[in-house]
DNA sequence: AAACTAATACTCTGATTCGAGTAGTCGAAC
DNA sequence: GTTCGACTACTCGAATCAGAGTATTAGTTT
């Protein structure tokens, strides 16, 4: 049997469902919507329709049977298999115990900094941080009512790890629009001292055909120098 | 024209690119890969080149020449239009602003937690802590020697922000794990009851059914308990 | 009782993404 | 002198994804 390829964590959600007992796509969606794990798995129908035929396909689910009621559109009720149940746990343990790599949008745009002039950037930066900080409160207060409901806190751990994540981003990002306008942010100077040269028409292109004339004596070494992880 | 998707970031990376000055796409997949951008931002091939498809269609770069030295593939050198100049800034500035929902895959699978024996998981998240130990010293060591080499702070910022992401996270799944075992974790004891009667052939499904049966009176509410983020 | 709304249960199509494959060039080593 | 691997520069097809669209029915309003 060719390899899984464990790409789409859907196909796990589904999976997980089908060990509870047989569905249909559609039930599958709305239980899996119902407990709130859309929140946390990207599920739409387009993807859940072929990952489930995906999974048929590598002998982890099997449909069971076909019904219809009037002339509603046909049900497929799948139930999973032996090998579907190992895969279940395996693939989740895997995602579990090692961490994969996953390129974040800020990141991306945060290696692209410095096309932004440093005040622009310290003020985008910022509204940043009050949209995360709504996003905060927000979890605040589904954890509130959470609380009250007394539900474990193993129905809510996903959500802790989000709010984990989202205090760890708006630390950083305050700290960095901070250092940019303090200048502890070291380098604050010559990336300033650019965007003023392209500001009077000098573009990136001269700028990196002579770092020394415009920039100094330092700037040379910067330019195309390899960068590290 | 057509709105923009600004779907993959690797179309900003080849903007950003082209703003310095005229490329082909194979110069600016190792342009960014002599920036080591390509650690922040996903590069390949296929991507690359239906990217600058998309770009040129939606009038952000233009085909300035096509040549070819001696026998081998034709190079196309694009440059980028004004249009182009804008979309880029532009782009740049939201990916800073508005935080983007991003579906990680440990979120998803500790939204299926449930299905792991609590001892196992706790296992598991050791496991996973002792690599993003190794990934931090990795960064550590990147780091150190680009401080040794004198970079400016902005060449490192998306490396500090993973450092920071990792170290949050290394944070998280360890006092997870330490909870579990330690049952300071608040539901940790049904969570294990639920396995210790699947161990005995009671699966989910007789679970569902009856939860007050096997797990008692508070276990009821939580079955099927609409959850929030 | 007719119309409207919400929910059920998919289906289809176009776009995107991935990564392996290809085909030529160059320099160095054997 | 040729073989080898590394680099250059893409091309292609298969798989996946997204999300709008469709068709039916149950319930609710007017």
């Amino acid at each position: 049997m060719a390899r899984r390829q464990r790409s789409n964590p859907l196909a796990l959600a589904v999976l997980a469902c089908l060990v509870e007992r047989p569905m249909h796509p559609y039930e599958i969606s709305t239980t899996l919507r119902s407990r709130g794990k859309e929140l946390s798995i990207k599920l739409n129908y387009g993807s859940l329709y072929s990952v489930v035929e995906s999974l048929e396909k590598q002998g982890l689910i099997r449909a069971r049977e076909t019904t219809r009621e009037g002339r509603r559109p046909e049900r497929t009720v799948y139930e999973i298999t032996d090998a579907g149940t190992i895969e279940c746990e395996d693939w989740l343990a895997e995602l579990i115990s090692v961490p994969v790599r996953e390129f974040t949008s800020l990141e991306a745009a945060l290696s692209l900094l410095l096309l932004l002039e440093p005040n622009e950037a310290a003020r985008l930066l910022d509204e940043r941080a009050e949209r995360l900080r709504i996003d905060q409160r927000g979890i605040d207060a589904a954890h509130a009512e959470a609380a009250s409901m007394q539900l474990p806190d193993l129905f809510l751990i996903e959500s802790v790890y989000r709010r984990t994540m989202l205090t760890a981003e708006l630390q950083f990002v305050t700290t960095l629009a901070r250092d940019i306008r303090s200048g502890a942010f070291q380098g604050t100077d010559w990336w300033r001292r650019i965007h003023e040269l392209r500001a009077v028409g000098i573009g990136f292109e001269e700028l990196a055909q002579d770092p020394v004339g415009h920039l100094g004596e330092e700037a040379a070494r910067w330019f195309n120098q390899p960068q590290s992880s």
